[in-house]
RNA sequence: GGCGGCGUGGCCGAGUGGCUGAGGCAAGGGCCUGCAAAGCCUUUUACCCGGGUUCGAUUCCCGGCGCCGCCU
């Protein structure tokens, strides 16, 4: 917000699996109304929380806010915390596509065999996806699968891969806090959250049919087993802090793998401490 | 004060006279091509203290300390 704001033309894309749905609002930490209306925000209340959306929806959201932007020449300023979703918008990854009916019916062998069974299956059909897949991963070996069969093509065929970093236009800065303070304003985040009425927009969420995407959102997800009397407020909370803790973490270690973020580590102030970086980036 | 129970790694929690220590959570490290705020892999750390029995005790006995329950 501070750069966007200094810079002018800039509109801030949120890069972000959890901020597309309209409800969703104090537990993805949304921009305020205040704030979109300050600086025009992207991807944000784009989707309907019973609606099944996924990582090839987001993208082609995504190319559509980011031409638009371009056609009106202004620039934007992506903000990421998915990282697969930030790595398919920036980087052209090829998906594959779904086939459901395969999809469903290798989710349910998975189940009645157990996932290494489906995952020596592929081993047949694609050694090289199967070596790179733990055999207990039922996610990633039933995904695999279904793209082996639905398409008739190794599912490592697909494209470069994640672990390719080709050259980008696009600089990329990640904001790096030590491990300790970031666990405590963790702690304060979650806690003000509640403050601001997490528990009633849950309430409010749950007089709608939810969508798994949605429905697992951390923050959410703990505060439905509450509301629906499975586990105490307390209880409920320290779920929230610790997932989000972990989170952050496993974010960390997303990016940390592209060499092409240039890391900035944050001592107390992240606006003053990140800000010239930013405009130094936009400048370009 | 009496009686009973308990004391296991950061936390919860099984268990055993030796075959080196279930499991879960947390923490550390890592993975990731359509649920990704999700999913998965991996690593570290013990048996309250003192004495005794025994070839050998975390496991049995005695004492101490601490905690919990019941009684007075």
């Amino acid at each position: 917000m501070a750069a966007a704001r200094q810079v002018g033309d800039v509109e801030i894309v949120s890069v972000d699996a959890m901020q597309v749905y309209r409800g969703m609002d104090i537990g993805t930490a949304k921009p305020t109304p205040a704030d979109q209306a300050d600086v025009r925000h992207h991807l944000i209340d784009i989707v309907d929380p019973g609606v099944e959306f996924a990582v090839a929806e987001f993208r082609s959201a995504a190319r559509e806010a980011l031409d638009d932007i371009a056609r009106r020449d202004k620039r934007a300023l992506l903000v990421a915390g998915t990282g697969l979703y930030h790595r398919v918008v920036i980087d052209d990854i090829e998906l594959p596509g779904q086939w459901p009916d395969i999809r469903a019916e290798l989710d349910e062998d998975a189940g009645r065999v157990g996932t290494p069974v489906l995952h020596a299956r592929l081993e047949a059909l694609d050694p090289v996806a199967a070596a790179r897949m733990e055999p207990t991963n039922t996610r990633r070996v039933v995904r695999a699968l279904e793209v082996c069969i639905g398409s008739g093509r190794p599912f490592s065929s697909f494209g470069p891969g994640l672990d390719v970093y080709p050259p980008s236009p696009i600089a990329q800065l990640g904001l790096r806090w030590p491990r300790e303070v970031l666990a405590r304003r963790i702690e304060r985040r979650v806690q003000a959250m509640i403050d601001a009425g997490l528990v009633g927009e849950v309430r409010t969420l749950l007089e709608r049919p939810i969508a798994r995407t949605a429905h697992q959102a951390l923050g959410y997800k703990e505060l439905i087993d509450h509301v629906e009397g499975r586990c105490t407020l307390d209880a409920a909370v320290a779920a929230i802090v610790t997932g989000t803790r972990q989170l952050a973490v496993r974010q960390e270690r997303w990016f940390r793998r592209d060499p092409r973020v240039r890391w900035i580590d944050i001592e107390a102030d992240p606006v003053a401490e990140a800000l010239p970086a930013v405009l130094d980036a936009l400048a370009r």
